[in-house]
RNA sequence: UGGGGAUUGGUGUAACGGUAGCACGACUGACUCUGGAUCAGUUAGUGAAAGUUCGAAUCUUUCAUCCCCAGCCA
């Protein structure tokens, strides 16, 4: 028997070693840990794809439960809000996963660590430092020089305990004191040299209000609330390998259930940013029109863009994990999308840039029902029917006066298919004063009704999509290409800056496309495959008048490419 | 310059001392009522140098390159 099981990640084989070894009594814990000052985007759904992941694949082996907790690390209230929250609990359900009733906040814990940061200090191991924030970077020293002790740093039990009480009162002003772990100045490892644990900030809490006024930073919230959860394996991206030695040091000073933290490699995609920060930027600064601008790599933009989740969980098993730096090609994601959306969408007709093609020998006013199958890849998708007439509007780009070598489309003499309609063959092409073709004259043969073979054996090349002038709706057709014109954004030359890589043409507006009319009722976020063209979704900006459709991703189109070479 | 990581085709990812494989991309061709899909095929790789070994992507040493760290951000 030929074993089929694909090899596992570093990660997950770490995961099926300890519950082989028993080492967390059959448990399977890990969490996905948001902080809510922004909107999830592509690369957390890696995250969301492990953590979630995991325990499903190992359930089975983890007798004592197996599960993936949510918590927001919603330690700083300067920069995080509900709506964040709410966004991001929305855009996990539409990634597909579930955290049932495990939804945590670190702000949750807060009277819990502040209990922790006393037995701290009463150790001798944190104490109150009233430096400026500007003194304690200064006293950090460097990579390569050691720093220097805070002059508080003996300060007795007894007044750290008082400080640390009243700052909490809130008698100290936002930035006056800090309480710092006490570890060790001259660690080669910054982070080590007296993190700051607590910064004063008189702010308030989206979910605490303002109960405090003290919060806690990162690395004494983040393993502590780990901990707390009993998390098994604390999953995060290699930035934070520096951290693990801290991660470490407080959970075994403070003797609490030992999590582990493990690194793996964040995804970058070409030709896009994945950092929040410069993400916010482009919000607001108005380059795109919010976070869930099509052309944004936030999974609600992708959502709207009409990524499937299904694409993108298979996107994100399929880019693998390890801990080198991980750049994948958009090509690749686009890859999945159209794997999925081949298999899912409906096919429709659509002419995105009409020409008027005139049916010479066809009766005026006749209008003739044609079946047209909804999805070849899927009987189940069922049949619908397209109205054909004498006036068709077809692609302009499907016509050419002088056609050059394989173009198998239509042209002076030429027949082709109009595809679930009839044959036609080209004999006159009617143009405006200033040369330009404006609508193409053909005849057609009944006996190729349907777009079926005629008798005669004859062939033909090329199949071309149309619509019905008379029955078609009206459209307007969004396209995007890539936000950045560059492969790395962040690639400029001196003095130059990543916004200056973004893509002039990353959205182009078509207004007068012209869709066949089973679309009048399709609904927001309904996705179609308008044939030969590409998958294109529904917009919310969508109206029964006036439909709005984003270009999810084009179809392969081995023509235009070799067109361009 | 200190510390922490990492180097396998264009991009990712396997191989854990024994045939360098898979996917995406690119390129051919077949087929087709979508120049889509599908099918068949081609292309291209172990950062460098020594060493250990019958045998090295894998072990050792040296070198090179890349990423991360000096927030009271996470």
């Amino acid at each position: 028997m030929e074993s089929t099981t694909k090899p596992l990640d570093f990660i997950r084989a770490m995961v099926a070693d300890d519950l082989r070894t028993g080492r967390h009594g059959g448990r399977v814990i890990t969490r996905f840990p948001p902080e809510p000052n922004g909107y999830l985007h592509i690369g957390h759904a890696k995250s969301i794809c492990l953590n979630f992941g995991i325990p499903q694949e190992f359930k089975d082996q983890a007798a004592a439960g197996a599960r993936c907790n949510l918590r927001f690390d919603d330690t700083n209230p300067t920069t995080e809000e509900q709506e964040y929250i709410d966004a991001i609990k929305r855009d996990i359900r539409w990634l597909g996963f579930d955290w049932g009733e495990h939804e945590y906040y670190a702000s949750d814990y807060f009277e819990q660590l502040y209990e922790w940061a006393i037995q701290l200090i009463k150790a001798g191991k944190a104490y109150v430092c009233d430096l400026s924030a500007e003194e304690i970077s200064r006293t950090r020293g460097t990579l390569t020089q050691p720093g220097m002790p805070s002059p508080h740093r003996d300060r007795s039990v007894e007044e750290n305990l008082d400080l640390f009480a009243r700052m909490r009162k809130g008698e100290f002003p936002d930035g006056s004191r800090v309480l710092r772990a006490k570890i060790d100045m001259n660690s080669p490892n910054l982070n080590l040299r007296d993190p700051v644990m607590y910064r004063i900030l008189h702010e308030e809490h989206p979910r605490t209000g303002t109960a405090w006024c003290i919060y806690p930073m990162y690395d004494y919230a983040h393993g502590q609330s780990d901990s707390i959860e009993k998390i098994t394996h604390s999953l995060c991206t290699l930035e934070f390998e520096d951290h693990r030695p801290l991660y470490d040091w407080f959970i075994e000073q403070l003797g609490i259930f030992p999590s582990r933290q493990t690194e793996f490699n964040r995804l970058n995609l070409t030709h896009t940013i994945v950092t929040k920060r410069k993400l916010r930027t482009l919000v607001e600064k108005g380059h795109v029109r919010g976070w869930d601008d099509p052309r944004m790599p936030t999974l609600s933009a992708l959502r709207r863009r009409g990524y499937p989740p299904a694409a993108i969980r298979a996107f994100c098993e399929g880019v693998g994990l390890s801990k080198r730096e991980q750049t994948i090609e958009i090509a690749r994601l686009e890859f999945h999308v159209r794997e999925e959306l081949n298999r899912t969408a409906d096919r429709v007709m659509a002419v995105l840039d009409p020409l008027r093609l005139v049916v010479t020998n066809f009766s005026e006013g006749q209008v003739e029902q044609m079946e047209a199958v909804n999805n070849p890849e899927d009987a189940a998708a069922g049949k619908r029917t397209v109205p054909f007439s004498k006036d068709l509007y077809i692609e302009r780009d499907d016509f050419m006066e002088n056609p050059p070598a394989k173009f198998f489309r239509l042209a002076p003499g030429r027949e082709v298919r109009l595809r679930y309609g009839y044959w036609v063959t080209c004999t006159d092409v009617v143009k405006d004063a200033a040369g330009n073709v404006v609508e193409v004259r053909c005849t057609y043969d009944p006996l190729t009704r349907g777009g079926d073979n005629p008798p005669d054996g004859r062939k033909v090349k090329g199949t071309i999509h149309w619509v019905s002038a008379e029955h078609a709706l009206d459209a307007e057709v969004r396209l995007y290409d890539t936000l950045f014109s560059k492969e790395d954004p962040n690639d400029v030359p001196e003095g130059g800056d990543w916004l200056d890589n973004l893509n002039p043409d990353s959205l182009r507006i078509v207004k007068g496309a012209k869709v066949e009319p089973s679309l009048a009722t399709a609904r927001a976020g309904a996705t179609f495959q308008f044939e030969r063209l590409g998958y294109f979704c529904v917009d919310p900006d969508s109206e029964s008048r006036r439909l709005v459709f984003n270009r999810t991703v084009t179809l392969k189109d081995s023509w235009a490419k070799g067109q361009k070479g």
